[in-house]
DNA sequence: TAGTAATATGGTAACGTTGAGATATATTGG
DNA sequence: CCAATATATCTCAACGTTACCATATTACTA
C-alpha cells in the first residue's frame, strides 16, 4: 500500500531521491540511503507492479502456453512439474507467471487465433509454450512476429526457433546402455507405427553403437485417443513379445502407460520380471510408481526443461535481437524393481 | 499497442468520450460510438492492463495457493483440474489467475510468511486458497485481516469461512448406495486408521440407513510420506480382508492408490473382481484407468470446483462485506469394470 | 419565450513509477 | 582561488485510464 510518496514525505526526501535509493542506483547520500531503507522496511514498502508496467509499457508477465488432453486432463503431471521449475525461475526475477490452456480437442485455427489475441492484448513481457508440433511451432511464430520473445519447450531440437528441448534420443540411449551394462542383451523397444521417431532413433542409435542385435515391435492398431487403450495395447504386446522366436530379455517401452501393459500381460502369462525379461517406460508418470513390480522409467526433467525455459526467456527479454539457440535437458532413469 | 488517445485523434474526439463509448457508460451518440467502435476494432484495442490497476488502485488478478506435493510433485493432476476451472471463470470477467505454490515439506511458518508477504504485496483483487488443513486455512485467516477476498477450496464445510467443498461424506454414501443397488450386502471400507473422518462417516451413513453390516478395515502403520508404499499396504490389505470370517463382496477403498493395492492383491489371490469382490477407489486420479479390472472410484469434481471458486470469489470482490458461505459440489462415480 | 432538464462533449487531475534534465553543493586539480 | 568535475537532490512530464466537474447543445415544459 506504501508509496514511494509516502516513504519521500516522512523521510523528507523528494520522490525521485527516494526511488534511486530503493533501486541503488545514481548518487544517493549514505544518509538519505539509510534512511530510506529503514523507513521502506518498517512500511514494507513494494513497488507497484502496475505502475511500473504503464511507465515501462510493458508487463511483468510471462503467459505460458500449454494444452488440455484428450477425455480428461492428460499430460497434467509433466505439465505440471514444469509450471513449477517456470515459476520459480520467473518469481526470482520479479515476474509473474501467467498460464493459458489450449484445448487440444477444438479446431486449431479459430480457438487458437483468439487465444493469441487475448494473449497478445496483455502485450506480456514474453511467452513459453509448451509443445513442439506445428500447431505450437505456429504460435512461435505468430508472437516473433508481433516482437513477443518466445520459448518453446520441446521435444527435440527445432533448429530455426529458441528451445529448451528434452532430449528423448539421449534419454533411450541411456536406457539402452543401462540394460546392457545389466547384462542384457536381447533388448526390444516397444512402440507404435511412426508416432515414436526420436525415441526409436535413440534405441537404434544405441544397439548400433553397442553391435546388439535390433528388436522392435511395434503396433499398428493404434490411432490416439484413450489413454486406457493404451494399456490394453501393452497387455496384448506382452504375448507377442514373450511369444517371439528369439524372446528379448528386456523391453524399453514407447511410454509408462504401455510399459504398465506389459508389466501387467507379462505377471498374467507367468513370464518373470525383471528375471526373466526387463522392462522400462517413459515419462515416469505417477503410475509408474504402482506397477508391480515398480517401473524403471526413463524420467523427464520437467521442473529443469521449465527452470531453463524461463532463464532462456529472460535472456531473450533483455535481448530480443539475439537467437537464444536449442538447449537440450538429459532425461535420466528413474530406476525401480522393473529392472 | 493502440490507446483511447490513438482512437481520440483519429475520431476527432477528445480520450474521455471515447473511453465512456468504449465502456458503454454516460452520454454518447449514436454518430461518435459508431465511429468509435468502428476504429477500436480496426486498430484492434486492448484496454492496458495496467492503467486500469493503476487508476483503480487495485490488480486484476487473483492468486491461487496450492501445494507442492510429497517425493514427486503428487496431487497434480487434481490440481490442475481446478486450476483450469479458475481459470475459465476468471478468464471470463477479465482476471488474471496468478499461481503460488507452498513446499508441503518445508517447515511452515517461514516459508508461508515470505510467501504471504509477496502474495499480498501485489495486492491481488482475491485469493483462491486450495487445501483446507490448520495451514491453509491459517493464511485465509492472514488475507481476511488485510482485507483481501479469500475463498477456499476444501473437503469439508468449513461454517467460519467462504468456501467452496468437495463433498467427500455425500461422495462415499453414493457410492454405497450404488453398490447396494447392485445386490451388494457386505459393503466394506478400507482405510487409514483416523485420517479419513469425511469418508468413514459417509461409509457408516449409508450403511446405517441401508440396515447393511458395517465392516472396516484400517491399517494402522501408514505414517505419509512415499506414495508407492499405499500401493504395497493395498496388497497386504487384500489378504486380509479376502481371509476375514466374512468375506466382503465389495471394498471401498480410502483411495485410488490404495485400491490399486487391493486390486492387485485380490487377483494374485485369484480372487475375482468384479464377480467376487467390488473395488471402488476414491480421486479419479490417472492410475484408475490403467488398473486391471479398470477401477470405479468416486471422481473428485475439481474442474467444478475450481469455477465455483472463481465464482464466488468474483462475487466477494465485488461485495467484499457479505459472507459468501460454503457451497457443496457433488462427488460423482466414475463407473469402470471394477464394480 | 424563458426556464429547466436531458444529452453530448471536453478539460483536468490523479493513480505510482521513472528518465531527462535542472540546480545546488562538495571536492578536486592547476 | 577559480574552474572543472563529482556528488546530491529536486522538478517535470509521461505511461493509459477513469472520475469529477465544467461547458455546450438540444429537447421538453410551463
Amino acid at each position: 500500500m506504501a508509496s514511494l510518496k509516502d516513504i519521500a514525505e516522512r523521510a523528507e526526501l523528494s520522490i525521485n531521491t527516494v526511488s534511486r535509493a530503493i533501486r541503488g542506483i545514481g548518487y544517493v547520500s549514505e544518509d538519505a540511503r539509510e534512511k530510506v531503507m529503514r523507513i521502506a522496511a518498517e512500511v514494507g514498502y513494494r513497488p507497484n507492479r502496475a505502475a511500473r508496467s504503464l511507465r515501462f509499457r510493458k508487463n511483468f508477465e510471462v503467459a505460458v502456453i500449454s494444452f488440455l488432453g484428450a477425455d480428461n486432463i492428460s499430460g497434467d503431471q509433466l505439465m505440471m512439474e514444469k509450471f513449477v521449475g517456470i515459476k520459480r525461475r520467473l518469481g526470482a526475477s520479479g515476474y509473474e507467471m501467467n498460464l493459458h490452456f489450449l484445448d487440444i480437442n477444438n479446431d486449431v485455427e479459430p480457438a487458437d487465433l483468439k487465444l493469441l489475441e487475448d494473449i497478445a492484448g496483455q502485450s506480456p513481457a514474453g511467452i513459453i509454450i509448451i509443445g513442439d508440433s506445428e500447431r505450437y511451432k505456429s504460435i512461435y511464430r505468430v508472437m516473433e512476429a508481433k516482437k513477443i520473445p518466445a520459448v518453446l519447450i520441446s521435444y527435440d531440437l527445432i533448429p530455426e526457433m529458441d528451445c529448451v528441448y528434452v532430449d528423448r534420443l539421449q534419454g533411450v540411449r541411456d536406457a539402452v546402455y543401462y540394460l546392457a551394462g545389466k547384462g542384457r542383451s536381447k533388448i526390444a523397444f516397444a512402440g507404435f507405427h511412426g508416432i515414436c521417431c526420436n525415441r526409436i532413433r535413440g534405441y537404434r542409435k544405441a544397439i548400433e553403437e553397442l553391435g546388439l542385435p535390433e528388436m522392435i515391435f511395434s503396433e499398428n492398431n493404434y490411432s490416439g485417443g484413450e489413454l486406457g487403450r493404451i494399456f490394453d495395447l501393452g497387455v496384448a504386446m506382452s504375448g507377442e513379445i514373450a511369444g517371439a522366436e528369439i524372446p528379448p530379455d528386456a523391453v524399453i517401452a514407447y511410454s509408462d502407460y504401455l510399459a504398465a501393459g506389459l508389466i501387467a500381460g507379462f505377471r498374467e502369462a507367468g513370464v518373470k520380471i525383471p528375471d526373466k525379461v526387463a522392462v522400462i517406460g517413459f515419462d515416469n508418470r505417477e503410475l509408474a510408481a504402482f506397477t508391480s513390480p515398480g517401473l524403471t522409467t526413463i524420467a523427464q526433467p520437467n521442473f529443469k526443461a521449465g527452470e531453463l525455459a524461463a532463464e532462456m526467456l529472460l535472456g531473450k527479454i533483455i535481448k530480443p535481437d539475439e537467437r537464444a539457440g536449442a538447449v537440450g535437458v538429459p532425461m535420466n532413469l528413474k530406476i525401480r524393481s522393473s529392472t
